[in-house]
DNA sequence: ACCTGAACACCGTTCAAGT
DNA sequence: ACCTGAACACCGTTCAAGT
């Protein structure tokens, strides 16, 4: 049993970020709680409360920290595939895969609907809208002639859209009993996508 | 209080998923359980596992009502847009505007992951297949040259797009902080890939 | 000052016991 | 046969009390 001033405030913070993390990726948002955290950490529940405000905003903090390993996934991504064209793809391609190879960490992110009285953080709103930024770059180069706000909704709307083929396809809502992989489905969307955006008219 | 014999199995069953149906509708997911259901229907916990295996169950069936009001409005929208370029925009608009107006019970069949040992049932992955078969009899006509696995495959594209827009849109994940409307942004996907899914080489 | 552990008000699920 | 209600094993959260 861990005594007063074994640890620092900072570390505690730590240590519950990683046993909740260990419980997440082995069990899924269902076999998270408290007492579970607290018990991998060596502490007692109450400890939890002198750090974190509730659960919510601890998972608040794992959710921003699964934020930071999907944008470097994304970021790699981008390094390795100097040309636009094909960069779109594939980062959408790293979403995907990010959310099966992460898959109940990636889930928690949306599975975890903070309650009501406590909006979302601005810190947390800023981090989400980086993503969109990451894109956003990727796809101006490749219509200099349309404006940001253009590209603002084109982010939005494909980022979107390969959210939400992932998400069916992760909880197994697709229907894709046939032949087609989630893979032809999200290249579809891309690359239909693609071609109307930077054939449009501006 | 209730007394046996009251009320048939069959009328216990309607009872427990109207007083589901209401709380969900009223405090979503979270303000759900087992006990408030029976005490709205004037029983005891225990008569609900007469009926249903457990809470899961019930959701599913919930969740199936849902669907069926999902695909009557639909199947209006299909009606009342004879012309297939404008019916599939329709479509995806009256997907988002179903999510808007029904909230509660929209989230519940995305937020309600069950358990890892009950997948599925047959019955009601068959009625999301039918969600996709809609889109895809409005798509076909589009496009007569192309096969039906292409369809098949578009129809999955377009409708998982809509749906994670939709999703991030009213989780407040998309960060429309700008002018831009989640309309904008659904019409975009819409357009765009039609676009290109029309014109696109067989 | 730091942490405990018992308490409160909840859960889902089960099942012996009543009518 | 139908339904109860108490029990079991859990929750999140709080806070007086100990060291």
């Amino acid at each position: 049993m861990a005594r007063r001033s074994d640890h620092s405030r900072d570390e505690i913070r730590q240590m519950a970020l990683d046993a909740a993390e260990k419980i997440i990726i082995q069990h899924g948002y269902k076999g998270l709680s408290a007492r579970k955290i607290a018990t991998d950490m060596g502490y007692t529940v109450g400890t939890l409360y002198l750090i974190f405000k509730n659960l919510d905003e601890l998972i608040l903090h794992l959710n921003m920290h699964t934020l930071d390993a999907l944008y470097e996934q994304m970021g790699i991504t981008v390094e390795r595939n100097p040309a636009p064209e094909k960069c779109v793809q594939a980062l959408c391609r790293a979403y995907y895969d990010f959310a099966c190879s992460n898959t109940h960490r990636w889930s928690l992110m949306f599975e975890h609907n903070l309650s009501e009285d406590m909006g979302i953080p601005e810190w947390f709103s800023a981090k989400v809208a980086y993503g969109f930024t990451l894109l956003e770059r990727v796809l101006q180069p490749l219509v200099k002639e349309k404006k940001p706000a253009e590209v603002c909704i084109a982010a939005r709307a494909l980022w979107g859209g390969v959210h939400g083929i992932t998400m069916l396809a992760v909880t197994d809502k697709l229907d894709v009993s046939g032949v087609n992989s989630v893979t032809e489905i999200l290249d579809s969307l891309v690359e239909n996508y693609m071609q109307g955006f930077v054939s449009g008219a501006g």
